[in-house]
DNA sequence: GCACGTTGTATTACCGCTAATATACTACTT
DNA sequence: AAGTAGTATATTAGCGGTAATACAACGTGC
């Protein structure tokens, strides 16, 4: 079935020829001119020339029917697998109604969590015996937009997305209510769309509060959140900070343009001036973090003796990175499992959609080096 | 055209239902009991039913052609951007000849270089009118073969792929020979298959040159490559020594698992107790240096004053590294624009496909902190 | 004023598959 | 022996498009 096509290249499509019913001879081959792959596109009409039945009891055979006698459907499976037959998904799909590919859109991949989320999606996937279409919607909202359009006109079953915006979500809202599976990555109002998320804003909190917990009471945040919308993590750096009885001051919330080692080594830069007001930085993403850490060996600032580092995420570059990070886990395999499981069963749901429900999974503090007590 | 679907949402059918020629009523709506999607489920025949003209007139409107008169074409084109009317691309693709989708097939992600590659790959796709469908071999002959025949059952219209190992490369000479477009983004043996590729070879003959030109004569390879069947690297870093008139010694060459921070670290790890023999580490990957920075760190190593160390790629976080990491640049940009390029060429040529060609980027040396003359 | 190309549109076939229905033929009933 | 149920297969009609061809209405030339 799904082995290589080793062994069998030109001398199976012999063996089959001399198997056809004595009918006119290959005519078949010959009406074709735009075929688009000319290997592998053998067809069921194919096969039921080379073995006498119609096509009909071609695709009942490979479809495993039973109202087909057992040596039938082994003698037409045989042929196909000799002629090395792949079904034209397509055409399946046109005729059934399900196309078996599900769209996966992220906002970039700066940020290597990303990557490991949509390796893990497509290998789930795959094992789920759907495929990935891919797209990026480079954090513009148009993008998201334009590229989800594009997989509902390929008729993907579904969508995975981590939105630009998780607040700005009313085109997702709109395909879900009209019956379209869409499952976010990330957190969305409830109940809007269905969501399979880290709880990022106890996420943050956890993060800040192991800071407070160490006594800082100067703490930043390195925001690259807030600016696309999404105040899960700024909301948890403020639940802590007054959950530690310290007074929020706007001063000390910092946004980020992106998600990269550079951005956030540039913001300590703008910020260089106020370092010394303060004992310890969050950075909504790990790389941030790593940017941070950068610029304080840079600038000889000793962390964690004179200033603590936490990230966010705990992507493998942060655990190996000096001093290891301190930071947030990330559960990319059990969020992608539960949101492709998810997505899944409301694609082979029969009738109408549920109401959109909300996992969020609990978010797990990695403390490391990079976080000590305050000089 | 490609606006989002803001403005209308039952408005708009209301207003297309009211533009009926006064044919029965609404029939069409009730014997499609199978809709996969109920949003977006506008077909021709509907533009058809609501502008009184027969679906292959709308068709020809749609596709702009010439043979209709201007008002008509425009009084279609405007009431399927009412109805929201979004193609069908599967049907398009069975009554065509191409489905305008590309397959990706990457090994695995742990570099960050491939994610760049994917993000480049996706976007450029996108830009040139095409959908990318994503897969992960996953360093797995098996599944690449796997996931290439499931990309040729959508339809692919061909296939972008970072092969597993780049001399067995035989069931992607074997679609070429059948005239199915295949671009390779890592060297393959000549002329097998297409490949927009680095000079790999060049690029690690560069890197070790600088080592040799500063000074070092005791220079070990963290070799990643090797294992997965691609001795590039390898061969430039021999290049290099012979060429420096250093003498070749086995024991230098050590093989990595995979091509994460840990696997450079563990490789340390395990040749630690000839560390002391060595002036310079040439990893055949950036987060492979990484992790040999990292040991070098906790084992009181300095770098560049006691181990020079080079890696190969030029990612972001390289750049950040403490110190700097030389390394050599792989050209995202350049190498997927070339390949997606070539790659489209061959897709949409009429008639065979020519003689595979080879086109190899030149590498460049980044020379940054984390190497200097041996102390 | 009638054959004749043009123009605008409809009809039909087809892409490769699935699914509903039809049709032979066999084997029981009663 | 005729009716009936069941088995094995074929035929037909879609899915939503595209493309080739058919046809009807309309000037135009002579």
């Amino acid at each position: 079935m799904d082995r290589g096509f080793g062994q069998l290249q030109g001398s199976s499509r012999i063996a089959a020829a001399s198997m056809t019913t004595g009918s006119s001879p290959n005519a078949s081959s010959i009406n074709r001119p735009r075929a688009a792959v000319s290997i592998g596109n053998v067809r069921l009409k194919d096969i039921a020339k080379a073995t006498g039945y119609s096509t009909n009891t071609v695709s009942l055979a490979l479809r495993g029917s039973l109202r087909l006698p057992h040596a039938t459907r082994e003698r037409i499976r045989r042929v196909a697998s000799e002629l090395d037959y792949l079904p034209n998904k397509l055409a399946q799909a046109l005729a059934g109604s399900k196309c078996y590919a599900i769209g996966l859109v992220l906002t970039d991949i700066q940020n290597p969590i990303l990557t490991e989320v949509a390796q893990e999606v497509s290998s789930v996937l795959h094992n789920s015996g759907y495929s990935t279409l891919f797209a990026t919607s480079n954090n513009r909202i148009d993008l998201e937009i334009e590229v989800i359009r594009e997989f509902r006109a390929r008729q993907a079953d579904g969508i995975l997305v981590f939105p630009v915006h998780h607040r700005e979500v009313d085109h997702l809202v709109r395909l879900r209510e009209h019956g379209y599976p869409i499952v976010s990555l990330a957190e969305v109002p409830e109940p809007t769309v269905d969501c399979v998320c880290l709880r990022e804003r106890k996420g943050a909190f956890l993060a800040v509060e192991h800071l407070t917990g160490l006594g800082h009471r100067n703490i930043a945040i390195l925001d690259a959140a807030s600016p696309l919308g999404n105040f899960e993590k700024r909301d948890g750096y403020r639940d802590a900070l007054r959950s530690a009885g310290i007074e929020f001051r706007p001063e000390m919330e910092f946004f980020v343009e992106g998600h990269g080692v550079l951005d956030g080594y540039q913001a300590m830069n703008r910020l260089r001036g106020r370092v010394s007001a303060l004992t310890a930085v969050f950075a909504t993403s790990d790389p941030v973090a790593l940017g941070v850490q950068r610029w304080c060996q840079e600038n000889s600032v000793g962390i964690p003796t004179q200033l603590s580092v936490m990230g966010f995420d705990d992507t493998e570059f942060s655990r190996l990175a000096d001093p290891s990070l301190s930071t947030v886990r990330f559960p990319v395999r059990e969020i992608v499992e539960a949101a492709v499981g998810h997505l899944c069963e409301l694609v082979e749901r029969e009738g109408d959609l549920p109401v959109p429900t909300r996992r969020q999974l609990e978010p797990e503090l990695v403390a490391r080096a990079s976080t000590a007590a305050p000089g």
